[in-house]
DNA sequence: TGCATTTGATAACAAATGTTATCGTTCAAC
DNA sequence: GTTGAACGATAACATTTGTTATCAAATGCA
């Protein structure tokens, strides 16, 4: 697990071990909710084993925004950031082990951390990076096919159709699970 | 102009002065592409006055990403810091002044601002307030009916609806021109 | 093991959206 | 001013997608 952490932010093992405390295990069952939408979020997960869910109800349509798997760092990142209500519900959706760490302890270590110019990129690149993942998967609504788009995740994240329940996958397209039904059993053919 | 930046930068006047003649002005007609989709990002520009649109060609057809209006800052982000070809072409749809840094200067400028913790935070800040806004336009596409992200737009960026030509913001909107018309046509009885 | 819940497929029908074509208007270039 | 291109509205029709309901299979749990 620290593995991927150290990858994120790779600093020196002796300064590594100052934060390690900061970082609390939890082994939870499937559907756990993390944060719920309206609640200001306080805690940042790194995903270790499992699949963690950020869906938000519309009208009654529980309606999925994303998904992370192993190695994922996952928080309402407008809520961590801003401290306010959080627009999404962050639930498991396998049994996970997780490692979380406090807001105000992830402040600090970030304070102290983006002194250091090698973090400082790092930090920014991910950001860049994330921010890149969000332009592509908008553009790809304007762009694509609903078809199109479930071709482009079974390509690029196959593990999110192997693992992750059809009608959550739907959602995250935009589309209904009939559809999505619908457009799995014309690929068949 | 330099106000907004400023505001973007926001560093005491002697050292502004250092960087000001890295902006070159550009006074460009309508219609005056800044950036070929294919070509790498060289330039970041900064606008003073007009609209700028980033599109792209798919089978023949061309679609819209993103707009900007005055106090904006575009280029093609992802050509801009990878150095990858550009997914875009970007192109002025008003006449418009300009301002823009080449990029091996702006990589200088924001080195050195970067080291200035006031800058750096306000670097950060834009960066998720950039990925906030993707997050929303992508999340709007699964929560709403083409007609609610008309009004969206409407309600928060009027100017865009008046000032620009209606089949580019259909296809901003992930739907064809005929279909906008429709909703308009359905929204005024 | 057995039962309830979740999940996924399918059908029939309704609604939304795209396609193509036509027409009138506006607007900029000459 | 005249003209051609760009723009927007509209109609008719085709296609896609949503809705609702039903059923079968898979899954988790007592």
């Amino acid at each position: 697990m620290f593995d991927h952490l150290k990858n994120k932010f790779p600093i020196e093992d002796q300064k590594w071990e100052r934060y390690l405390n900061c970082f609390k295990k939890l082994e939870l069952p499937s559907k756990t909710v993390l944060l719920n939408e309206g609640e200001i979020s306080e805690r940042i997960f790194f995903i270790e084993k499992g699949c963690v869910r950020c869906w938000f109800n519309k009208d009654g349509k529980d309606l999925t925004m994303q998904f992370f798997l192993e190695g994922g760092m996952v928080a309402s990142i407008e809520s961590f950031r801003k401290k306010i209500p959080s627009p999404v519900t962050i639930e498991t959706i396998e049994p996970s082990i997780l490692w979380y760490v406090d807001k105000k302890e992830m402040d600090r270590i970030l304070k102290e951390l983006i002194e250091i110019p090698e973090i400082r990129e790092k930090f920014i690149d991910i950001l860049f990076e994330r921010t890149f993942d969000y332009m592509k998967h908008f553009v790809s609504f304007i762009k694509d096919s609903p078809e199109q788009r479930y071709l482009n995740i079974l390509k690029e994240k196959p593990q999110l159709i192997q693992r992750i329940p059809q009608h959550y996958i739907a959602s995250y397209l935009g589309i209904t699970s009939v559809h999505l039904s619908r457009i799995k059993n014309k690929l068949l053919k």
